[in-house]
RNA sequence: GGAAGGGUGGCUGAGUGGUUGAAGGCACCUGACUCGAAAUCAGGCGUAGGAGCAAUCCUACCGUGGGUUCAAAUCCCACCCCUUCCGCCA
């Protein structure tokens, strides 16, 4: 979330930086500044009254207390008055915006503008309009090359049973894997080997976090409002379930109403950054706690809504994968720096298994809706013949901090709110692709990098 | 899911509908005493928004949202959460 008084004070920078986003948001800030200049106009005049509302009410109290029920009673009289031009005012105000009733000003003018716009660019985030755009920073190792052409990792799995493709389908519809015999362990010895990384030679504390979580967590972290439609909603205890769900009709929306999915409160996780970010909310960090480093694993959940039979075949976009997730909470000077070694951190995966990848610095059009700068890290997959993301490491400042009021107390007893970094530590599926795809050798089998293979507890994989 | 109890400031813990933004205690900060410290004494000590150069003043907030009232931490309704017991269950 934006800071209203900065928005308030510098209309032309806010718009300006936001239009570098070319997601036309700019276009909201007049809308939002007259809002907020008739919100301010409408406390003004109903503190006023409240405070005459509270001296009569104390005037009363008084006559009261001295029995003095003649004299009280005309001052009642007068408090009713008051009374009444305040709840004139109040409904006012609602009308004014077309607002449901419980509804007040200040949730409206909060929930439909200021958590609809993205966060500002930093200023040394390029300008542009999608991924072409983006600056290439810097690569490390080289492509692989082979004496044979190499086979895709989809090839690879079935081949030596690493993953179900057809029978995870089955199960939950395409988009879901079913891991099989090596596939299950490479994919478990992964995640054990990203989580130790990062505790023993990063400095992470792991946590291991719901995978529901509420609303609240998703708006915390500007996963919603704009992308509920990318969420699963779920729901515990669904009574009166209608099976009848082939036959579409004109009761649809009450069938979804009847499953809770209209409703739902709680949400599958699409990253661990959604409960793991959100640790904190409402608290008040002392200084001495920054900065806070977390490393999780989760599951992540996501719908793809618009992405069907985009890259639909194999690993690369699933409905379900897992990711380790790295999260830093620190002091505002230091979050670019730490940025920095966020993603080194994150880049230390992919040198500790040998994969060759590229550091992609994101342009303006192409970050994602919380970011103030995002560094992609893409490694390269020999089979697919291309370089494929496996972490993303933004500086969101403090714009989740807002969204969910975490703040920190500096010495000086000001409160701040702190910034907040995520990073993927890194995605998986794609991570096991590129690995297959690397290691692959003549005869079909994987060959296991060597710090890898304590986890697994093999050097290779084969039929 | 059923039953009972409970949600008040950093913690603890009071609070007959009317100077209660909230007693008391603990913790913390400042000052006095002391060579210094402890103890003691005096004072201070929540968050957010608004007005003012400033001292300061106003408003909101006692789980959340409604309601009753001139006035709500206090009364009414709904919801959420916590604790204990029961049921169910990995």
């Amino acid at each position: 979330m934006l800071d209203i008084k900065s928005i308030r004070e510098q209309p032309d920078s806010v718009r300006r930086r936001l239009a570098t986003r070319g997601a036309g948001d700019e276009a909201k800030i007049d809308k939002l500044l007259k809002l907020d200049e008739i919100l301010r106009q409408w406390n003004a005049e109903i503190q006023k009254l409240n405070a005459q509302l509270n001296k009569t009410s104390k005037e009363i109290g008084a006559l009261m207390t001295q029995k003095r029920t003649t004299e009280a009673e005309e001052k009642k009289a007068e408090a009713r008055q008051i009374g009444d031009k305040i709840a004139k005012l109040q409904s006012e105000k609602k009308a004014l915006e077309g607002g449901k009733e419980g509804d007040t000003i200040s949730d409206l003018f909060r929930r439909s503008i200021l958590l609809e716009l993205p966060n500002l660019p930093h200023e040394t985030v390029p300008e542009g309009k999608d991924a072409q755009d983006n600056r290439l920073v810097r690569t490390w190792g080289e492509k692989s090359t082979f004496s044979f052409k190499p086979k895709p990792h989809i090839d690879l799995c079935e081949s030596l049973k690493l993953v179900d493709f057809a029978r995870g389908a089955k199960l939950s519809g395409s988009g879901f894997l079913l891991f099989t015999g090596w596939g299950a362990r490479l994919e478990r010895a992964l995640i054990q080997f990203l989580l130790d990384l990062h505790i023993t030679h990063h400095g992470y504390t792991e946590v291991s976090p719901p995978f529901i979580v509420g609303r609240h967590c998703m708006e915390g972290v500007g996963q919603f409002p704009k992308f509920v439609d990318q969420s699963y909603a779920v729901r515990q205890g669904v009574r009166d379930f209608d099976y009848d769900f082939d036959e579409p009709d004109e009761e649809d929306q009450d069938e979804a109403e009847a499953i809770g999915v209209l409703k739902a409160q709680d949400f599958l996780v699409p990253t661990a950054e959604a409960p793991v970010v959100n640790i904190h909310r409402e608290e008040i960090l002392k200084e001495s706690q920054l900065p806070i480093r977390y490393v999780a694993y989760s599951p992540c959940f996501r719908a793809e809504a618009g992405a069907a039979g985009v890259g639909t075949r194999g690993m690369i976009r699933v409905h379900q994968f897992d990711k380790v997730e790295l999260i830093k909470i620190v002091k505002p000077e230091h979050s670019y720096d730490e940025l920095e070694k966020m993603v080194a951190d994150a880049e230390r995966v992919l040198q500790s298994l040998g994969l060759h990848y590229r550091v992609v610095l994101l342009c303006t059009g192409d970050m994602g809706f919380a970011s103030a700068k995002t560094y992609d890290i893409e490694v390269w997959a020999p089979g697919q013949g291309s370089y494929l993301e496996v972490s993303s490491c933004s500086n969101c400042e403090d714009f989740q901090a807002r969204r969910m009021n975490l703040r920190f107390k500096t010495e000086a007893g000001e409160n701040r709110f702190p910034h907040i970094l995520n990073g993927s530590g890194t995605a998986l599926a794609r991570l096991f692709v590129a690995l297959v795809e690397t290691f692959q050798q003549t005869d079909g089998s994987i060959s296991i990098p060597a710090a890898l293979q304590p986890y697994l507890k093999a050097d290779r994989i084969t039929a």
